[in-house]
DNA sequence: CTGAAAGCGCTAACAT
DNA sequence: ATGTTAGCGCTTTCAG
């Protein structure tokens, strides 16, 4: 209720104008004469004065909200992934004039719809029960991560399987053979896909695809280390490591240093992300980018031209693009 | 606009009472009559009717809305501090049945109070203008992990300069003379607090305070890395080191291993936070409890109490606390 | 316990 | 270009 009791009334008065004037000098200043427009902006700064924008939105004007609903689950909250999507998502919205309204989803599927004007799915894990409702209510949709084929939504992600797949096939042109592959929780779409991409590559350089190779975490730090104590405790060691996020691959990093491995000359390793925050120093890792900016900003146009214009779903598939750095070398 | 046209007239025609009705089973189903209740019950269920949020707030006063305003400053935004506070604020609204408005704050003083009832402060580097906004516009505030002296403002924070103090001193106690501090970016104040419990510890075990041993960085890794190379090309390398977060303290555990450094036989660290997300492995970092997700409870119970029943501001000064683990040994 | 009616603050015709 | 006025969908007196 911010407790500022100012309205359009007063701001009218103020300026000696009707109310619609004020009106009018909120939605198209330049439709009034300039001379009220000065009395009516003095009047606004000297009262302080701040649409309720819930009455503009009841009385036909725009909601001008988004909201932006996000995983709970751990692997996908704490990752840089959904830092940089909710930073994305915000930067852009500010930009655009466009506020937003962040949920993070748990369980309950209680995000009342009639706050926003459209909605961001980031990921939707453990909330399809939600998306089928707010599809079925009609709210302007987006997904970020996720191809939905099985209805009509937009979407935009990137091509997970081709980024895994040019990973791959990096390590096995150095003539790796013994190539393992930490993948993310496979009920999170790209972790599943990113493996697809590591099995074509492999099959596709006739290496044998290794049950024993392919190691399932929840995206952490912990799990990774865990899975990384399994995977070199086999007789046979792999020697290059794609992993399915760069956090992932920064802990085999802090591994191999442990382990003295040396990097790349006893072990390679290809990140997912090319997560800013783990650039630094003298070994860099050499990842698959994933433009999580752009995948926010198009989002966002998107939902806005259909919000505003009506068009129909749209899919959009960016291109990962592989970085190559310090950390693959040659067997 | 989620396009459901359907009002609250249409639940009125259907069940055949009046709109007033309908209302007061919206608000209050047990102020009307079991056979009105059912038939209202009906109406809705068969409509897909959903009270429009904003229609009900302008006629009924209340938002239920709180907003969260975090920097946009890498620093405090790409942390784990960020994230905790973001999760922790999003779970307690959550189950209070109250919305979240997340705003970023960059440079523009453009957040808009009128769609909040209350707003949380998540630190206010470089905000302190839009602080001051708010206060004077009375909108319900409560300001996290800063001391706020010069307005009477709530505020949660712990008492950031104690833990430093201990941490500190838990050092000096295993004999070290040598002790080195990695600090946050002092215009965070609880970077500064921190550098100061730590000088103000070195002080009474007459320690001298070296200022080649007090080190800046933005929080990150990358410049932890940056002043770790400096503090160790010093001719007297430190012996202990007090870390401004958990983070920069595994950049440091990172660095020891790199440099052949045996922890805590070479080199004893203390970080801040106890990020769960850092804690596992063998070699476990003694650090600084911070009870995060209490700080955004306390936050949200405060506001809620200044919003509904009007109490003066609160300053609420939390407790850290010493986790003894690995990363500490005697000299 | 229920209905009629008066707004909540604002926008958008419709006049002027 | 500006003022008047009728709602937007809902809550809340006030009668009954």
């Amino acid at each position: 209720m911010s407790s500022s009791k100012v309205t359009i009334k007063d701001v009218a008065k103020r300026a000696g104008v009707s109310i619609a004037t004020v009106s009018r000098y909120l939605n198209n200043p330049s439709s009034i004469k300039k001379e009220n427009r000065t009395k009516v902006d003095e009047a606004v700064k000297e009262l302080h004065y701040h649409p309720l924008i819930f009455a503009q939105r009841l009385a036909g004007g725009k909601l001008n909200t988004f909201g932006l609903i996000i995983p709970g689950y751990e692997g996908i909250f704490y990752s840089f992934y959904a830092l940089e999507i909710i930073r994305g998502i915000a930067a852009n919205l500010d930009k655009e004039g466009i506020d937003l309204h962040l949920h993070i989803f748990w369980n309950k599927d209680n995000f009342n719809t009639s706050l926003v004007e459209g909605v961001i799915f980031a990921d939707i894990i453990g909330n399809e029960k939600q998306l089928k409702r707010l599809i079925r209510e009609q709210v302007p949709l987006v997904v970020i991560n996720r191809k939905v084929t099985d209805h009509e939504v937009s979407f935009v992600t990137i091509d997970n399987f081709k980024g895994a797949y040019e990973a791959t096939e990096f390590l096995a042109h150095h003539r790796h053979k013994k190539i393992a592959h930490l993948a993310g929780d496979l009920r999170v779409q790209c972790a599943q896909e990113r493996l697809d991409g590591y099995k074509a590559a492999l099959e596709k350089n006739k290496i044998e695809i290794r049950k024993e190779y392919i190691k399932i975490t929840n995206f952490s730090r912990r799990e990774t280390r865990e899975r990384l104590e399994e995977l070199f405790s086999l007789k046979e060691a792999p020697t290059a490591l794609f992993c399915c996020s760069d956090e992932v691959a920064q802990e085999v990093l802090n591994f191999a240093e442990e382990r003295k491995l040396s990097i790349p000359k006893d072990l390679s390793v290809v990140g997912f992300d090319d997560n800013h925050l783990l650039a630094y120093g003298n070994l860099l890792l050499t990842t698959v980018r994933q433009p999580l900016i752009k995948m926010a900003s198009t989002s966002i146009q998107i939902l806005k031209d259909i919000v505003e214009k009506k068009i129909p779903p749209q899919k959009v598939v960016l291109g990962p693009e592989l970085v190559i750095r310090d950390t693959v070398g040659f067997l």
